[in-house]
DNA sequence: ATAGTAGTTATCTAATCGGTTAATTAACCG
DNA sequence: CGGTTAATTAACCGATTAGATAACTACTAT
């Protein structure tokens, strides 16, 4: 994998991937009470972890027989930061939306004179 | 592909398509235009925008022989609020930080009385 | 030493991915 | 009509992915 984002992307581009990181977000948890609530198998679950770990977006301890995983979430603040240029984008995309309902309405007079929701801030 | 999320996160764990993004970002523009700064074939961006489209990140029109490309980040959207939910998390990293730094410091008396940096809003 | 528990590694399979080149569709122009 | 431009589709390839089962490692407990 090349840069770090896609990466971390990647890592959550996957709905087991995204559930392992919400439960580890009310704690840390060894990868059997982590699997435990997947219908998948363990080395399944183990894979994940690995991908997540990879991502830096868990690390592991180790305690006698157990692998205690804990989130790391550091990585999510260069995905937040990417996205959020974008943020500008699906406000002002309601904005368009009325435009375009705007040109309509000016070639042919219609209802709807005030479509605009979410007039924003 | 089974979940929203899943779409999108997937579709930006690829470098090349967050950077047809980042251009549409821009406005509007052909395949042809989109693909030109990539050393890649156009079948490969084409496929690419396919990604993007199926995701809903991107919509297309025709105008004559060419489709033009715009951004669509409604399902960026989702993404923001999923990865929000962590903010805490990597925000309290840096207090872990400060506190491991603040250890440090007991031990090994030190400037850096303020390392936070970030203080969001 | 043996058995049990926690987890990883090995191996395999089917599907998907990111790329290629060649062929095809679609629209324009003369 | 024939030719050019824009883009997609088809067919293929090698690498990766998500999953399974089986075998192994590592530690605990008796």
């Amino acid at each position: 994998m090349p840069d770090r984002l896609s990466e971390t992307f990647s890592a959550l581009a996957d709905p087991t991937r995204r559930a392992l990181l919400a439960r580890l977000a009310t704690g840390e948890a060894t990868v059997g009470e982590l699997a435990e609530p997947f219908a998948m198998s363990l080395p399944a679950v183990s894979k994940h972890l690995k991908v997540l770990e990879r991502a830096r977006l868990i690390s592991r301890g180790r305690e006698a027989q157990w692998r205690p995983c804990r989130l790391d979430a550091a990585p999510l603040r260069g995905a937040a930061d990417w996205i959020e240029d974008y943020r500008q984008f699906w406000e002002e995309s309601f904005d368009r939306l009325d435009d375009y309902l705007a040109g309509i309405k000016s070639k042919r007079p219609r209802r709807h004179k005030n479509a605009r929701k979410r007039q924003r801030s």
